[in-house]
Parts: structure tokens; C-alpha cells; sequence
DNA sequence: GCCAACGTTGGC
DNA sequence: GCCAACGTTGGC
């Protein structure tokens, strides 16, 4: 079983939303790094911090689940869509996806301010400088220390 | 709204 | 293959 922290901007996609969905696929994602972890390293089963960004406050609000492992991003293939990639092809994909389902929201959210504040966090990704990345492997202590303390 | 950090593109 | 220009991300 692995961890996962996936970011997205609520006024996009919200916890909120997928409260409601109940279930989603996770497009669009169009950067190379983030789509081999998306392609080869997110398993069914895994677990998911939800985070927002560009929000008030930034933070991990709930938890998802992996429901389905990645396969081609077919958005990448439509071109009506704002994630339409003409390089993408159907028969050699560059783009992936995963689906995912909602399993819990916070009642608080754990804040970036939090985080920043505790000393066993500081390895996570979220905080290194410059990152960007919307799909990125936490360690299980890192998963197990928000969920504690996002009740 | 600003801007630093970073990834991608394209001319050479 | 280099690198300047450009677009995007995301905290503040």
C-alpha cells in the first residue's frame, strides 16, 4: 500500500465535490513526472491526501482512495477539451489517469501552516522549494501523522 | 495581483 | 544540444 498527496484547486475540483460524486477520474495531469507516478506507481487500494491550493487556507482537506490504476487519459484525445494534447495518440498514449473515491473529509482541514510547523513533516515534497507537482508519494508516517491530526 | 520557480518550446 | 522566451503553478 502506498500514500499519495494530490493537489487541486477547489474552484476546479473540490473535496467537496467529490463528497458528492462520490467517485471521479483524475485528469488532466500534463506534467511527465507526475504522470509516471500516475502510469506505474499508484496502486488500487492506495491512499490519497487531498490537497487544495489556492485556497483559504492551503491544506490537506480528506482522504480518497484508489479505486482504478492508471490508464490512458482520454481527455488528451478529444479535441474539444481544454486538455487536448494532439501528441497524444490513442495507440501510444502520453497521458494517464486514475479514478478515485471519497472517503473522508476533514471537520478541519490540516493547514500548510500546520504542516510547515511540524518537525516530522518537513521532509514531505509540498514543502521543498519550487514545487509543483500535483501528484506526489508521502510516506506512511507523513500519511498517518495528518490523518491523526485531522480529525 | 505579484512574482519566483519551474517546465516546455522552438530557433539556431 | 543550448538557451532565451514563454506559459503555468501556487504561495503570499
Amino acid at each position: 500500500m502506498n500514500y499519495w498527496l494530490f493537489k487541486s484547486e477547489p474552484g476546479a475540483y473540490s473535496i467537496d465535490d467529490l463528497a458528492k460524486e462520490k467517485k471521479t477520474f483524475w485528469d488532466g495531469v500534463r506534467n511527465y513526472q507526475a504522470r509516471n507516478f500516475l502510469r506505474d506507481g499508484v496502486k488500487k487500494g492506495d491512499q490519497v491526501l487531498f490537497y487544495h491550493s489556492n485556497s483559504e487556507p492551503n491544506g490537506i482537506y480528506g482522504i480518497a482512495e484508489i479505486v482504478k490504476e492508471g490508464y490512458p487519459d482520454h481527455t488528451a484525445f478529444d479535441p474539444e477539451s481544454h486538455h487536448f494534447d494532439p501528441k497524444s495518440k490513442p495507440q501510444n498514449p502520453a497521458w494517464f489517469m486514475v479514478d478515485i473515491t471519497f472517503v473522508k473529509k476533514f471537520s478541519t482541514p490540516v493547514t500548510l501552516e500546520e504542516i510547515k510547523a511540524n518537525p516530522k513533516l518537513q521532509e514531505m515534497k509540498l514543502l521543498q522549494r519550487g514545487n509543483r507537482l500535483s501528484i506526489q508519494p508521502v510516506t506512511k508516517e507523513e500519511f498517518s501523522i495528518i490523518v491523526s491530526s485531522g480529525k
